[in-house]
DNA sequence: TCTGGGGTCCTAGGACCC
DNA sequence: TCTGGGGTCCTAGGACCC
């Protein structure tokens, strides 16, 4: 019985990879991807970091810098971005049939059955497969814990000389990288927690690694005595191949322009609603209450701010999309208040229960006319599943009516995978 | 003009119970 | 001098992740 081996495969700056894998026009130039409401840069190819570009910068910000430079610029485009990541993941799995998705674009392998000496050789292996495969360039990892596999994979993303694979259940490799890393970037060493690591004197893993447990639980609680064990290559946490069901679902958005009327706040907060039905029927989960939220923007200054919350409560679970969205919009009408510009809102359940299995009301009590609102929802999934989200919606709330207060996706690319209609178009001479 | 969205885990403190 | 003790549940807030 030999230690655990992890691993930990990411695509390097995977939504802009996506992209390139569409167009060869990108290869080699600076390409970002903004977050919704092309708000921020959330990925960046090494060309765009080297330009200064950070992480989560606001795209008006560096407009006139990507403007001048050639920067590439696209909208997140989830639909393709989601579609490539399940790609990739068949390829993971013909390498390991132990695999965690940990990520959109990170997932843990077990590599524990793989002798030491087998492992460098068969990262490098599934990296060509995946880039031959998907077209997706990506990094791996190896650690005798998931935290010491998330550090490899951070060594492996930034030495180019180690193409690629870096493996710390090698002791050479182990001692020499861990000497070399600052604190904060150990897996869970956030900025409030890299200012303690800092008091406590460390300024590499290593001196992480050999803190006192006493004082490191003292300072951090259990999840830096916890840190500590994995960096010592005493696991701690477990690969979690089955992901364990959602206990919250939250679907919330900024708006493009700012709300300041009731119909539209409630239009948008329909439409909200009606998304996370979606969700909750495609896991089979249902909730019992909706807490609908609403705030005005910290970056409008000189305005008065308002942020309010309240919580619906209903009958029994459902994820009816027309009882939830009755209950949303409600809750809208229980707090709202005129005279304010409203920037964000959105609806959010927590202790979701699986609805096969949840506690009725009474009848004559609130139950609800489950057979029917089954089916019914089962219809209009149907609906949308075919012909595009969207394409069947509730008639209350003016959830046909034009929308002024959508999120903002300007450049996106087509849907290459996903959709007939945007399939890419190849000539040949 | 323009600043993302969706999660998890942990702790402290208060309310409440017998 | 002495003023119960121990438990659970809930919530808010902090921290971190991608």
């Amino acid at each position: 019985m030999s230690a655990r081996a992890y691993a930990l495969s990411d695509g390097n700056s995977f939504y802009c990879s996506c992209e390139r894998v569409f167009d060869a026009r990108l290869a080699r130039v600076p390409v970002i991807v903004l977050s919704n409401n092309d708000g921020c840069a959330v990925a960046r190819t090494s060309e765009a970091k080297a330009l200064g570009i950070r992480m989560g910068e606001p795209y008006f910000k560096i407009r006139a810098l990507c403007r001048a430079q050639g920067v590439r610029v696209y909208s997140s485009n989830y639909a393709l971005y989601g579609d490539m990541s399940a790609r990739v993941n068949a390829v993971y799995r013909g390498f390991s049939p132990r695999i965690e998705v940990y990520s959109i674009d990170e997932s843990f392998l077990d590599l524990s059955d793989v002798r030491e000496r087998d492992r460098v050789p068969l990262a490098r292996d599934m990296r060509e497969t995946v880039r031959a495969w998907t077209g997706i360039p990506t990094c791996v990892g190896i650690g005798a814990t998931k935290t010491l596999a998330k550090l490899a994979n951070h060594v492996a993303k930034t030495v180019p000389e180690l193409g690629g694979v870096c493996d710390l259940t090698d002791p050479v490799q182990y001692d020499h990288w861990m000497a070399r890393i600052a604190p904060d970037e150990i897996w869970g060493v956030g900025p409030a927690n890299a200012r303690k690591l800092e008091a406590l004197g460390c300024v590499s893993a290593a001196d992480v690694r050999d803190l006192d447990t006493r004082a490191v639980r003292k300072a951090m609680t259990v999840v830096g005595e916890r840190l500590v064990q994995e960096l010592r290559g005493v696991p701690c946490l477990n690969l979690e191949e089955l992901a364990p069901t959602r206990k919250g679902c939250a679907v919330t958005r900024s708006f493009s322009d700012r709300v300041e009327d009731r119909a539209t706040m409630e239009q948008a907060v329909a439409a909200h609603a009606t998304r996370l039905g979606e969700k909750l029927r495609r896991e089979g989960l249902g909730t019992d209450h909706v807490t609908v939220f609403f705030h005005t923007s910290e970056h409008d200054r000189d305005r008065p701010q308002r942020s309010v919350s309240t919580v619906v409560t209903l009958p029994e679970a459902t994820n009816d999309t027309l009882v939830l969205l009755k209950a949303a919009t409600h809750g809208v009408r229980k707090v709202w208040r005129d005279g304010y510009r409203y920037a964000k809102a959105g609806v959010v359940t927590t202790d979701l229960v699986p609805l096969a299995a949840s506690q009725r009301a009474l009848p004559g009590f609130g139950q609800l006319d489950r057979e029917h609102g089954v089916a019914l929802m089962a219809a209009l999934d149907a609906c949308n599943r075919r012909f595009g989200r969207g394409a069947v919606v509730p008639a209350t709330a003016g959830l046909a009516e034009k929308r002024d207060w959508s999120t903002k996706f300007e450049m996106r690319s087509p849907r290459y995978t996903t959709r007939l209609d945007e399939l890419p178009v190849v000539a040949a001479a």
